[in-house]
DNA sequence: CGAGACGTTGAACCTATTCAACACTGGTGG
DNA sequence: CCACCAGTGTTGAATAGGTTCAACGTCTCG
């Protein structure tokens, strides 16, 4: 029954050290963030953004540092963290090619409330947090799609008080796993698999439970044949099975 | 060491049936997110809210109702929950006076992501959700402050979710009711009264626990002193201690 | 005054954690 | 190229924190 084998993920990116996003232009003008500007106006908004490469697990902020800088994920994938006073993590989001982080309000807020980490290794781009809060003066609409962005994080914080709140760990770990792979499946043939390295802890901080209880719940969802998984990899092999157990919609 | 005597707080509403905010220009003047308007602005956004009292626990939406306006809490206190599957809520807010709900960000989203309902007699304002919209188009400079409101909100909902997650019963019902009391409080000779009628199911309701937990762990803090409480009031008598509890910072 | 809501307390039970030992994998250096 | 080792995953047994079910006390309102 060892279904393992070497990780399906696709780990392959462009470059290295440097990030070699040349076309950020092009990579900014396809955000529908930015979608119905000019291109007269992208190319200003492009020149006031900067591109940075990270190694996987590198850190890009930490909890607590000054909020000084927007980001967007180019290329690879982030996560955001929040660290409890006891030694573990909490992820709250991985981000990818495409969505923001870092300081999206521009006022108030002085420090970053949670931790910026490469989950993989990553480009991204940022911009000065003043910077942004100029463009969001130049193109009013864009305030209210920043809105929008904004108001889904909020819904998804506020599933997950849900689940925490009144699911046991084996539907978290469900619905986790439907997200992810709505979110970063791609079909293969041992199912939809989730297209970023995951391991055991990395579920436990997005569950919420321990990776001793991960590892148990995987196990049994492995051998009642719902799910693939190996060292860093996950496949859901029977999303319609999954999805009894999380209970109803995705 | 019964402590209990008639509730303190204070539930003395204008009118009981229709809410007689007659001067609601001045309210939404106040609030600070119009703050900068000017008078005649303010006079036309004015027309376009419709006040609306409710009794205490009527329901002003329902999830899943299509989301067609925003509000603004005038008087009273208003609670937003969800629902899980098994019978019980989930209190994500309570909102007070200048606050908002329902509809904030005018776009994508159709239907109320939440429930809400009056927690005590409450006078509430409210508009269409594309006379918002246009509003902010109308006034680009109001986007950024929605912006600030839900920024703050999704702080908060991280919050919870870092509380859910990795701290016990007890700590979370102390984190619950110190922002209870930097938000509601207000100071009386037994102590910080949070100016709320609020249940041991309300509670619980808060901190995802059962009541009857929530009944035990007060019981407890009533004996150190920390709390005084009654029938669907709660006091802070010792502040520090209650600090000391949740951990670190309020 | 009575009824129903609210709150308290006890005891049994159960889920998930904790601590611990062990197995597998992949990459590194000899 | 192989052996080893650290990171990762698995599994077991004991424990603890919270829930559940149930009974009872107490307050408030009609």
């Amino acid at each position: 029954m060892k279904s393992r084998r070497k990780s399906p993920v696709n780990l392959v990116i462009t470059e290295p050290q440097h990030c070699s996003i040349h076309l950020r232009l092009k990579i900014l003008g396809r955000l529908p963030f930015f979608a119905g500007l000019s291109a007269k106006a992208l190319e200003v908004i492009n020149q006031r953004f900067v591109e940075v490469g990270y190694q996987a697990d590198e850190m890009i902020y930490a909890a607590g540092d000054p909020a000084e800088r927007l980001f967007v994920v180019a290329e690879g994938k982030i996560k955001l963290l929040q660290h409890p006073a006891n030694g573990r993590n909490i992820m709250l989001h991985i981000l990818s090619s495409g969505e923001f982080f870092g300081n999206l309000t521009t006022m108030g807020v002085v420090t970053y409330p949670d931790t910026a980490q490469a989950q993989t290794q990553a480009c991204v781009l940022s911009i000065r947090a003043d910077d942004f809060r100029q463009i969001l003066d130049d193109h009013p609409g864009l305030a209210l799609k920043a809105l929008e962005v904004l108001g889904e994080r909020l819904s998804s914080a506020n599933r997950r008080v849900l689940q925490l709140s009144s699911m046991p760990v084996e539907q978290r770990i469900a619905f986790t796993l439907l997200e992810l792979g709505q979110k970063l499946g791609y079909p293969q043939d041992m199912g939809m698999l989730i297209d970023v390295p995951l391991s055991r802890d990395d579920l436990a901080e997005m569950t919420g439970a321990t990776p001793e209880t991960v590892s148990r719940v995987m196990s049994q969802l492995q051998n009642s044949g719902i799910v693939v998984s190996g060292r860093q990899w996950i496949a859901i092999s029977d999303w319609a099975g999954l999805e009894a157990l999380a209970g109803q919609e995705t």
